[in-house]
RNA sequence: GGUGGGGUGGCCGAAUGGCGAGGCAACGGCCUGCAAAGCCGUGUACGCGGGUUCGAUUCCCGUCCCCACCUCCA
């Protein structure tokens, strides 16, 4: 069975044909690096990070790019605030801090994040900074085109012309006239209320190192401007997928495709878009102030187990944050990684020899990660069947399987989860603890439970965990701190 | 007002016109000196009201509620 995405675009779940063949372009938005990220930033570039994976488990060779929108208003007036009298310095925000430095900053933040619960760093991340030229030439298109004109004030803006673009709101399935008045918005030199701005002509306030020269007068670039230039710049004027969070749907997704369509290419030819995070139904959103940030979930729960959070349900779904996930999540995991650690590691399987069809399917069915697992899961109990039958061929086999498939997901850091290490350090704490558990040994021996229980209590006071095995004592750092 | 997505057992979360995905939690059993891990088993789940059907959680109509977006948003 062939893979199938939902595309936002014609609201259909399609079969997902790549338009060269063993080839995929993918664009996903990534950040406006204003801020620090939060979970949901994190969740956006895992499900993505998923996508690519399957794409790449399947065959395709990907090329992915994730935009850096390191220029707007946000990144320059936060960066404005920090040179006004009365600024308060925070952790987030120093004082007196360019706003160059601020966007770079958050910038490499973000990609920690990432990095922390394995999203792999796509084929390349342009910054919209970088490609002012490429704009200009788009905004000309659109000009000769018709679709743009330069503002009728002396703003020094350009606009996207909305009225002029038919297909306007094929993206959300809405129609110009149906949309509700922005009373906030500033129709300045507008023709219409709803156009956009492709150029912001520069402010007297605006600081010289955020404008650049233009056939239209100095200025930046437009919020949505950026990632049709570089979207088409990498990938070609039609590409295969187009990605992002729900909440970018509109305006900026339908912004983006009406200024590359209206110029004349053929864009993104899926649209996949991931849910939210909320936290107690609520999205998370920093104007809320109900933000989780990646650093609180990393303080109860490793990375892996957030990971596995933030994947577990299907990318399009609403994904409600509660207190009790994360633990959950890492029972979840503990059970695979217990179960990895028992089979061994003594296999030589291939991921397509052993990978489960159901796992496939599910995969391949717009991405059916919460099925997905049920089949990852289910491998783990019929392994742990087969061990404890004594069946070590059908156990390593099931491992090998269940090795694949966390790949798939991303979750392969499972895999080096086991004390012993080459380290020094470990080396010496793994002699003592074996000292300790051959102490044991000898007490279980003569029946002594008392001794033995109260070793154990004393490696359990230290962080250690001992299991009992038929094969004898096993041990490992508790999970998560003590 | 417009557009899109939802309401599933104690919790999370899928599929499906008919045999109750999977995980977490709980309970019972096996194993174990005990524990842990593991295995087996248990639970009268589909917002509400109608309709179609031999049969509806699933399809249709109505209704209530929730969430997202409508120019800051992953």
């Amino acid at each position: 069975m062939a893979l199938r995405l939902y595309d936002t675009k014609t609201a259909a779940i399609r079969d997902f044909e790549p338009l060269q063949p063993g080839q995929v372009s993918l664009y996903y938005c990534g950040a406006t690096v204003q801020g620090a990220p939060h979970v949901g930033h994190i969740r956006s570039g895992v499900v993505f990070d998923i996508l690519t994976r399957w794409l790449e488990y399947t065959g395709y060779r990907v090329t992915s790019v994730r935009n850096v929108t390191d220029v707007d208003d946000k990144i320059l007036q936060k960066a404005a605030a920090s040179y006004a009298p009365g600024f308060e310095p925070s952790e987030d925000y120093p004082a007196e801090e360019p706003w160059f430095a601020l966007a770079y900053r958050f910038e490499q933040v973000f990609n920690a994040a990432y990095g922390a619960v394995g999203v792999s760093r796509p084929t390349y991340e342009p910054r919209a900074t970088g490609h002012i030229t490429e704009m200009h030439a788009l905004i000309q298109r659109l000009i000769d085109a018709g679709h743009a004109y330069p503002a009728t004030d002396d703003s020094g803006d350009v606009y996207f012309d909305v009225r002029s673009w038919q297909r306007y709101g094929e993206l959300t399935h809405q129609s110009v006239e149906d949309m509700q008045d922005a009373p906030d918005a500033d129709p300045r030199g507008k023709r219409d209320r709803r156009d956009f701005a492709l150029w912001k002509g520069d402010k007297p306030d605006d600081p010289t190192t955020a404008a650049w020269d233009s056939p239209w007068g100095r200025g930046r670039p437009g919020w949505h401007l950026e990632c049709s230039a570089m979207s088409t710049k990498y990938l070609g004027s039609t590409f295969d997928i187009h990605g992002g969070g729900l909440d970018l749907r509109f305006p900026h997704h339908e912004n983006e495709l009406a200024q590359s369509a209206a110029a004349g290419d053929g864009f993104a030819r899926f649209w996949l878009h991931n849910g939210m995070v909320t936290y107690e139904g609520e999205k998370m959103s920093k104007s809320i102030g109900n933000i989780i940030t990646p650093e609180e979930m990393h303080a109860v729960a490793r990375p892996v187990a957030v990971r596995y959070y933030l994947g577990q349900a299907h990318y399009r779904s609403q994904l409600d944050y509660k207190p009790g996930s994360l633990p959950e999540a890492e029972a979840a995991v503990e059970r695979i990684e217990n179960f990895l650690n028992r089979a061994g590691a003594d296999y030589e399987y291939t991921a397509a020899e052993v990978m489960p069809d159901a796992f496939v399917a599910a995969m391949n069915d717009d991405l059916n990660v919460p099925a997905a697992l049920a089949v990852l899961h289910e491998t783990v109990r019929t392994g742990n069947s087969a061990l404890d039958a004594g069946d070590d061929d059908a156990a390593v086999r099931h491992a090998a399987a269940v090795q694949a498939m966390i790949t798939v997901l991303g979750l392969e850091e499972l895999r080096a989860a086991e004390p012993a290490g080459a380290a020094a350090a470990e080396e010496a704490l793994a002699n003592l603890v074996q000292q300790q558990l051959d102490a044991r040994a000898e007490a279980k021996a003569a029946k002594d439970f008392d001794t033995a229980d109260a070793l154990r209590s004393r490696l359990a006071a230290a962080g250690i965990e001992v299991e009992d095995t038929p094969q004898g004592a096993t041990w490992s750092l508790t999970k998560g701190g003590v």
